[in-house]
This record gives C-alpha cells, sequence and structure tokens, in this order.
DNA sequence: TTTAAATTTAGAATAATTCTAAAAAAATTT
DNA sequence: AAATTTTTTTAGAATTATTCTAAATTTAAA
C-alpha cells in the first residue's frame, strides 16, 4: 500500500459524493501534489479489482467511484447529475432467479427527478 | 426520416444482437457505402431522443444500443463484451417500492461470464 | 542487502465520440 | 413549382477519457 495509493482511497472514502477519475485526481494531488493522473486510474483499476471500490459507469460521462464495493441501487437525477444510493431488500436473489444463474456483479441505475429538482 | 437515418434504425433492429456505433456504421455502409461516421453518431441520439433506440452504457467498452426503449434487464459477459436481454416481473414496482417515488427509467446491468467464454 | 517485483512518473498514444463548417437534401412557404 | 428556410450529411479535425510506455523509484522478498 503506497502512500499514493492510501490518499486515493481516502479521498473516495471521505466525502459521500461518487466522484470522477479527474475529480480524484485533482483531491489527491492537494495531499501528494506530485502524483501523477496514471497513477490515479492505475490505482482506481487496482483498488476495484481488491473489490475496495466500486466503479459506476457514467452515461456518456465521466465514471465514478464509489466508497464501497457492495452492489447497491443508484438513483440519478436527470437534471442536476447527483447520485445518491439505495437498495432492493433480496435483490441478489431476484437477480439469480432471473438470469437463471450465478453472476459477480450488477449496477442498477434509476433515472429520476430530485427532491431539490421537483420544486424548481 | 432521410435514408441514412432509415439504414440506421434498420440495421439496428435487423438481428438480436446490441452493436456498438462502429459495428453499425460498418452495416450501414453496406447499403449505404457514402454514409459517414458522424451521421451515425448524430442518429444514433436522435433516434433515442425519440425513443426508438436504447442505448446501453459499456463498462469502459463502447456503449452498444437496443431496438428496444422499453426498459428491462441487460446480462453483460465480462470477457467478450456480449450482451442479452433478460426481465424482472414486476420490476417497475420493485423500483418504485425501494426509491419511494416515481422514476423515469432504469438500466440494470449484469455481469457475469457467458457460456461460451466460459468454455474458453 | 542484494535481488526481484511492483509502483510511479510524464508524456505519448489510443479509442470513442463530438464538433465544425460547408454542401446537400428535405420541408415549408410563397 | 420556385424560393426560402430548416435539417441533415459529410470528411476530417478536435476533444475527452483513458491506457500505454519505458525509465526511475520504491517496496517486498530471499
Amino acid at each position: 500500500m503506497t502512500k499514493q495509493r492510501e490518499a486515493i482511497l481516502d479521498v473516495i472514502r471521505s466525502d459521500f459524493c461518487h466522484h470522477t477519475a479527474e475529480e480524484i485526481f485533482v483531491l489527491a494531488r492537494e495531499r501528494l501534489p506530485g502524483i501523477s493522473r496514471a497513477t490515479v486510474y492505475n490505482n482506481l483499476k487496482v483498488l476495484e479489482s481488491k473489490q475496495l471500490i466500486r466503479r459506476i459507469t457514467g452515461d456518456g460521462l465521466s465514471d465514478r467511484y464509489d466508497s464501497s464495493y457492495k452492489p447497491h441501487g443508484h438513483m440519478v437525477c436527470e437534471r442536476c447529475g447527483k447520485i445518491w444510493d439505495f437498495t432492493i431488500d433480496g435483490f441478489d436473489d431476484i437477480i439469480r432467479g432471473a438470469t437463471k444463474g450465478d453472476f459477480s456483479s450488477y449496477e442498477l441505475k434509476v433515472r429520476k427527478i430530485c427532491e431539490d429538482c421537483a420544486k424548481s
């Protein structure tokens, strides 16, 4: 665990946002000024393969990273792009039933208008 | 409806695969030799906004296009990127329950190894 | 404590997609 | 139908996100 990897993981864990690689690079550089963009990308892959973080693919936009590896649903606001989490009880079993077999992970994204945006 | 747009829509509808923009370009060019890559990308956006097709975002790989706009689940092979469809009965209600409200659409992707890849 | 393996770096390279601006086609108005 | 406006198409340049490269450095192992 190098100090670069530690800083990157710490950035991802240190708030509730789901950051992009570029945002993580900028935030990590505040702690470790010399860090390179390639190191961020390398480590995002490494950390995901170690199941310490999860990548959320962006709809055309950049991917974002979640501090929890455990699959869960994401609600995405169509207006402001904000992402927040939700869970469905027993969803693993529902998937196994519907896909007739085992799976390695899932990604569920629900598009809606968030409460803040609904008001305005 | 130009002949280019028609050809693109027809390519997407003419088999059960979920093609990438590049594949659609190659297939459309067989029918309309002069067609440009930019036209394919333009029309994929237009057709999606008209809700005639749906874009499935790729995990790092290229996006793919589905001839049905209606949301449903996608199983994605982690090795070869192939995509196929599945449905979950009553899923709309499950989502409404879990997200406490209405939504405009969803994307559900389940990662697994397809049978072909499992063999090799 | 030398040797091997893994990681880091800057910048080049790549891949997918979007942009540009002029030409062509389609749709609308006269 | 002719003139005008709007939309679409085109080739290639530009952009964006990400990956690759190869040398230098750090970490881990023997």
